[in-house]
Parts: structure tokens; sequence; C-alpha cells
DNA sequence: GACTCGATCCTAGCATCGCTAGACAAGCGA
DNA sequence: TCGCTTGTCTAGCGATGCTAGGATCGAGTC
């Protein structure tokens, strides 16, 4: 029993380094980068290694997103539990939102703009995911306003911060305004 | 000098050819299926006939984009101008904005979602993009409110709506609401 | 302690991708 | 009619995701 038990340890430290390294490689060289061969070659073993613990390219994508949705969860509660009031909780929300996407993009397109085969708005999604989603609504519930479903509110608002994110990291909003921008969205959408 | 000409001519058919044969090919079965291979097949032509018009596969999605940018401008100009009223024009632009996404998934995904190596936000970019960005501005500077820069007010509520686009069609948002997000957005963004 | 056999891993290869070099033919001007 | 430019095609390069089949290693058994 015990070496079963070594090697399915053992298994799992090398999916670990699979996902790290994956990540390491998208971020330092975007996700154009990361090959089968590169990414075998970096964990020191063979290509057909990679298939025995994930179906493809894309399921490595999507545990790269799941992690990155613990994180992303967690972060964002840390910054709504160090802002006091609901409204300085949204603000702190959106810039640390807008912070993880800027500074872990390649993590950011694994969860949003890459195919990572994981399912969303069902029931089947990761708990990581739906997690990630309740952080938002936990603060973002305070300020819905009355009559306005908290988590239609919730989505609007992420959907917002997600535009921010994605056309700001594309080139297609000019970088400089950005708090600007915060300060107006949490302006107007919340109610206070 | 007429043979020149007609050349020129048959030249700039085949150009819009390939990039509307990319486009339905896109519509159809997935920017994925659109390969030189497949393209320059369909439009009985050899591959590298592709490449005497284009640099390669991104100038085309960027021509893909630019023809999209101008219906898109096309097509909220004509929402706005039928309504009345600055409210009812905005909601009537987000409507427009959002049906267009949803009927044009590949055309959209050129324009912002895959790299066409189109610049943005800069002095250099291409006409019908910042067209499209002026079709926005004249019915949302209307209700950006006292104090706020219209152009900024512009770039937060197109941000919103790409975020509900992108995030819809994605599966990440429960796509039975989509009307009420609307309104919602509609209702706390714009100052009427 | 030798052996069997299953699990584990690697070499090699497939089809396909974007892109390009070089051969070839067609049609122009002289 | 001839020469030459212009245009197009065939063939191929390196790289991609993924997989089949053989080699190797080590655990458990006599």
């Amino acid at each position: 029993m015990s070496v079963q038990e070594r090697k399915e340890r053992e298994r799992a430290v090398r999916e670990r380094l699979i996902v790290a390294t994956a990540r390491e490689l998208a971020e330092h060289q975007g996700w154009d980068a990361v090959t089968t061969r590169r990414l075998a070659e970096r964990i020191e073993y063979s290509q057909p290694v990679l298939y025995s613990h994930f179906r493809g390219k894309r399921e490595i994508i999507g545990a790269v997103a799941l992690e990155g949705a613990t994180e992303m969860a967690a972060a964002l509660r840390a910054a709504a539990s160090a802002a006091d009031g609901p409204r300085a909780r949204v603000t702190a929300l959106a810039r640390a939102y807008l912070d993880f996407a800027e500074r872990n993009p390649a993590v950011y397109d694994a969860m949003f703009q890459l195919d990572g085969g994981l399912a969303f708005a069902k029931e089947d999604t990761p708990e990581p995911l739906k997690d990630a989603f309740a952080a938002l609504l936990e603060s973002l519930g305070e300020v819905a306003g009355d009559g306005v479903h908290p988590g239609l509110f919730t989505e609007v608002f992420w959907a917002a911060l997600h535009g921010l994110a994605t056309l700001t990291r594309a080139g297609r909003l000019p970088p400089g305004d950005a708090e600007r921008r915060v300060e107006l969205l949490v302006d107007r959408l919340a109610v206070v």
C-alpha cells in the first residue's frame, strides 16, 4: 500500500509542477509560447507524460484558470475586508480586481479569454470559479440598491470590470485614466 | 494604362473575396476553421496568393475587423437615430451593440478578441475603428453628466457593454437575463 | 535470489498549421 | 514573333497538438 501511496504523491507533485510551469511560461512569454514540447522540456519529461495528467492543452489551461480563481477570490476578500464601509469596500474590490488582471495577465486570460474547457454559470461549474464570483457578490450585494437582485447587479458590475480589464490590456483604452474610470464606475453603479 | 487598371480592379475584387470568404468561414465554423489552406481552396486560388494581398493571417483578421467596425458604426447610428430622447437613445444603442455582437460573433472576435494587428487609442488607429467609437460617443456624450468627460464616460460604458457581450457569449453569464442587465446598466450609468 | 508481469515512460511519427522559395506559364510591350 | 515582366502554383520548411507502439523498470511471487 505504501508504495502506491508514494507513487500517487509523486504524481500529484508532478501535476502541480506542470501547472506551475505552464503558468510561469505563459506569464513570461505568453500563452503562444506554451507548447506541449516546451512544457515537457521544462518539466524534464517527455510530451506524452503531459497527456497522462491532462486530456490536452485545454485542460492545462483550465488547471491554471482554477488556480488563478482561487487566488483572485482570496485577493478580492483581502482587499474588501481591509476597507471600511460599503462604498470603500466596492472601490477596493474594483481596484483589486483590475490589479489582479494587470499583474497576472496570463492567468486572467486562462480564466476568461482562453478556452480552458470549464463550465460557467451552470451547476457543474468548478468550485473555485463559483467562489470567486461569491467573493464579488459579498461586497457588491451591499450596494445593489433596493429592488435589484444582488446576483444580477454583481453580473453587471463584474462585466464592467472585465471589460475595463481586457480593453485596457489589449491597448483598446488609453492606460492613463484607469483610476478615473474606476471612480466613475463605482460612483454610478453602486448605491450607497 | 487600361490594362493595368483592369488588373488592379480584379485584384481589388479578389481581395474583397478573400475577406468575405474568411468572414463567412469564421461565422459558420469559427476562426479556428479559417486556415490559409481552406481559405485558399474556397477562393479557388493557391495559398501564396493570400500573401500577395495580406502579410499573413493576422492582417486578414484585421481586414474583417475593419469591415465589421464600419457595419457596427452604421448599426449603432441607425438604432440611435430611431429613438427619441437621450435616455431612449442610450438604451437603443446598448441593445444594438449587444445585438451586433451576438449576431456577428466572428466579426466581434476579430474586432476585439483576436489579434488583428490593429492599433487602438492612438493617432494611427484606422478610421473605421475611430468612427465606431465616435458613434458611441455621439449618443453617450449626452448622458455623461455634469463634470464628467464624455470620452471617459464612453470608455466606461463601452467597457461594460464589451464585458456583457463577451461574458455572455462565452457562457460566463446566464443568457436569460440579458435585457434586465441592459436596463440596470443604462439606469445607473446614464444621467438623464 | 531469479522471474513474471504490469505500470510507466520515451522514441518516433501523423496530420495540420502559417508561411516561403523557386519553378513555371501567361500575357504584355517592342 | 520574341523577350521579359508579372503572376501563380507546386513543393517544402519548421512547428503545432496529439498518439501508437516498443522499451524499461520495479513491485510482488515462487
